[in-house]
DNA sequence: GGCGGCCTGTGACACCTGTCACACCCGGGC
DNA sequence: GCCCGGGTGTGACAGGTGTCACAGGCCGCC
């Protein structure tokens, strides 16, 4: 990949073009550049963690098998999104795996390559803090939702979140079971709950797909404690 | 604050004491050093966040009121943590109160002053990342803990991580309500699993307080995923 | 000492939510 | 076209958990 590659894609991505070039040159020159295909597991959860991922293209799931065999999908990242960082900075086991979603391209970013950015370029550095600190913010605002609030609610919110990149009448091309990984809810009252909304026409639902027609309703909704 | 009382109360923390002095020495330049007492609050859920703190001294409860009105409780910090950076880092809002339990010191850092520390000491940065990391698994474990597992289990893990620094046979001094706020169970049901667990000698009960005795079953019992 | 507040113990109960079971629809591959 | 797999719609049901209600205990404070 070449500076003309790289800027077409930092373009086209909202938090791609905030990183400066020079940094992302310096990146590049130290990083194995990765194409990646839908299913394609670029962490796996349990793995030592000794690299680190930033996403270029492409959008992944990321998600955890917790002890009781289900899903829990805890994010998904877009183009800009750096992953991997827990472990990579603890010494931990992965706790999450990340699966691509589609094709893509990634760095991946061995942990001395790393160390190394980070002393040359200290906003690099601030960088990651403020991403670390947006997905505490998230973390705490689901442990939030999980413990206050009933499925409704709790719904309401995970479909928020999704929402954040899209405006109404966006279909989020998700099935009811992903949603209820999502979300926490069993895929059945996943469909019960949506199937009330779509009676209210606050949603629409297709295959594979749920559109949101009336983010209002569904704001209230999701600040109700009940 | 001269250096010989900073060097006695790093001596005192393992946390503490894995800042290098320089570093310390450079943060008490351009802190305000603050004393604590039993229920001060030194963040405001909800407040605009631009100072970071350090905490010295003391243990510190961190918690959120959810919109019905429950408490929710996030973490205890011991000395060396660091508090406050979530609002620093991303401009938003104070996602949680920190109260202290009793009484403590603190360095209060501006976001300039922080800014500057980071700049000067990189390794700060490392560290302030290490400790987002570790924070975040936590996130992530606690979401895992409310999603797949039912209430013991959960209690159980709750008391494992209130147990991290202290042996089995050690007194946590919790009032059953705080538990319930910390593991995200009613009071009743606490104590319901406390009298269980009482009974078959896993852990001993008194006033205010809880004492594990058999860590080995309470570590079966908080795999079991029910 | 007496009192009040907080903490602990316990029963009854309603309700939410997950689970199981099953039918149907849709789309794609052979 | 036909089948098959994954996604969707729904009913019945059981079990877990929160809630309410109330009694009793321990402690510290006036």
């Amino acid at each position: 990949m070449n500076a003309e590659d790289l800027s077409r894609m930092m373009s086209g991505s909202a938090l791609l073009s905030s990183w400066g070039a020079a940094e992302l040159q310096d990146l590049l020159e130290r990083a194995a550049l990765c194409p990646m295909k839908k299913g394609d597991v670029l962490l796996h959860q349990g793995d030592a963690g000794d690299y680190l991922i930033i996403l270029l293209d492409g959008t992944i799931r990321v998600s955890m098998v917790a002890s009781n065999g289900r899903e829990i999908i805890l994010d998904y990242l877009e183009p800009g999104s750096v992953l991997g960082e827990i472990a990579l900075l603890d010494g931990g086991e992965r706790t999450a795996s990340a699966t691509a979603l589609g094709e893509g391209q990634y760095m991946k970013l061995s942990a001395h390559a790393f160390r190394e950015v980070l002393e040359r370029h200290p906003s690099v550095a601030w960088r990651l803090l403020r991403e670390m600190a947006r997905r505490l913010r998230n973390a705490n605002n689901t442990i939030e939702s999980d413990r206050a609030y009933a499925s409704g609610p709790r719904l309401a919110r995970s479909l928020q979140r999704l929402m954040q990149n899209g405006a109404e009448g966006v279909a989020l091309k998700l099935s009811q079971s992903e949603l209820g990984a999502f979300a926490g809810i069993s895929r059945e009252n996943i469909n019960r709950q949506l199937g009330a909304w779509s009676d209210a026409g606050i949603v629409a639902l297709e295959q594979g797909r749920v559109r949101v027609l009336d983010m209002e309703v569904l704001e209230e909704i999701a600040m109700a404690a009940e």
